[in-house]
DNA sequence: GCCTAAATTGTAGTTTATTTACAATTTAGG
DNA sequence: CCTAAATTGTAAATAAACTACAATTTAGGC
């Protein structure tokens, strides 16, 4: 039962403002507007026009850089630091949610 | 490896504004605002006179009195029928981000 | 120490998103 | 048809976020 408890296709559409993102990683806003200018995170669910919504992925991704950073990497040496950790999270959304999509209880 | 995949203290920490509640599940924000009146559902992490923001556990309750409302149950019956499954998530919940405070990899 | 590129920060003015608080309307069942 | 539950509408006010300028700070190389 418990219903999954985790629901990777629910969890993947919780999109969050920058300003939360902000207080649950401790990176200030104007500095996550940068890393995104940089192409370091992406915001997705944003509608043209509108505000910015990070998803769990990015978020951890943040939270992730925010670490190395601390250890005294540069941002380019933090990122490509932790690429292939981004990249097996998202790919292991990916197969959870395609999973999930193929039927299985309710 | 695979940090974790799903860290429970980082998803319990996700919140997601009215307008991205309403679009993820297709209930109507002003049914959202009433749902909470009628203290259905609680909101979190809201700060004095600002916004909503509800977490994981309050949105798949939603998804799950929406299809009970769609199955012809009344309000209540449905909050009724979900009530256990819900308090079943929260506590799985609390002992997996105990569990995570607990130690374990990093 | 000085120079450069990277990294971060500041903010005014504007726009988007949400809130409250009033009340009206619709729906289901007896 | 009547009542209580359930849902909906909206104006005016407030909160939150945006952009687009540019300035400042930091880390290393020489």
């Amino acid at each position: 039962m418990l219903d999954k408890l985790f629901d990777p296709e629910l969890i993947s559409k919780l999109l969050v403002s920058i300003g939360d993102v902000s207080e649950v990683t401790g990176i200030p806003q104007r500095k996550l507007r940068y890393w995104e200018d940089k192409k370091i995170i992406a915001s997705s669910g944003t509608k043209e026009g509108g505000t910015r919504k990070f998803d769990y992925v990015n978020i951890k991704k943040i939270i992730l850089i925010k670490e190395l950073l601390d250890e005294g990497y540069t941002l380019e040496t933090a990122v490509r630091k932790i690429d292939e950790r981004i990249k097996n999270l998202e790919e292991a959304f990916e197969r959870l949610k395609a999973k999930t999509d193929a039927g299985e209880s309710r």
